[in-house]
DNA sequence: TCCAATTACATAAGAATCTTATGTATATTT
DNA sequence: AAATATACATAAGATTCTTATGTAATTGGA
């Protein structure tokens, strides 16, 4: 399990792109996907995790819909055309910044060239 | 310029890394080397990184020497051996989570496979 | 020589983002 | 029947950063 700092500025855009290429998907199975997809090193925690949602909602990334099953609604959230724009930049962003780590993490000065 | 929330919780992994590549370094000197490294894409603000380093000191990740350099004393800040074997796990540790993002950010359900 | 920019430290207030705790309720498995 | 899993939600608190502010010495250019 990665440690939970990590996460911090990463998981809005884990979120939209999973959301991307898994396509509607449910709060509870968004975690268990991510959970799945990372091989059991990122928990998402629900009290992240919703808020987020919402506030993607409200910022017209994602669309709901809510589907009775049995007694119990349940929501699915999908991109928008304008999420899936900014899931675009996003993970652009996101992948130049690993990018920009790992110059970080291999930079050694006193490295002696052959 | 890599947009500033994802340098959360990195931050302390790139500073810890710097320091011990790049040996004894003042504050300023710092935000300079990690400026150069990343391209200019990652600007360290003070705001940040003094009080990171007033608190790797506390915990005894950091040592620090004062120089007078004319009128003005400059802190310079090392890795002391428990900072060295520290930095170690971090930056193990953030070099797994890259690899994590990776795996989530090439990840295509739908992609067709030949 | 003066003025702006740079160097160099520091801290406080505020914003953003997450964890932990709590609550509710249904469904499934043992 | 009871425990675990499913499924949503929110509030309080912790952490980590940005922005703003302050101080003061040094350097470079007009």
């Amino acid at each position: 399990m990665h440690s939970s700092e990590l996460l911090k500025g990463t998981l809005k855009t884990i979120v939209m792109k999973v959301l991307k290429e898994g396509g509607r998907m449910y709060g509870y199975e968004l975690v268990q996907r991510v959970k799945e997809i990372s091989e059991d090193t990122i928990q998402i925690t629900e009290g992240a995790l919703y808020p987020l949602l919402h506030a993607l909602e409200l910022a017209g990334e994602l669309k709901t819909e809510k589907e009775m099953i049995g007694k119990r609604v349940r929501k699915y959230y999908s991109l928008t055309p304008q999420g899936k724009t900014e899931t675009k930049a996003r993970v652009k962003e996101l992948e130049a910044f690993i990018e920009t780590l790992k110059i970080i993490l291999e930079w050694e000065k006193n490295k002696l060239h052959a």
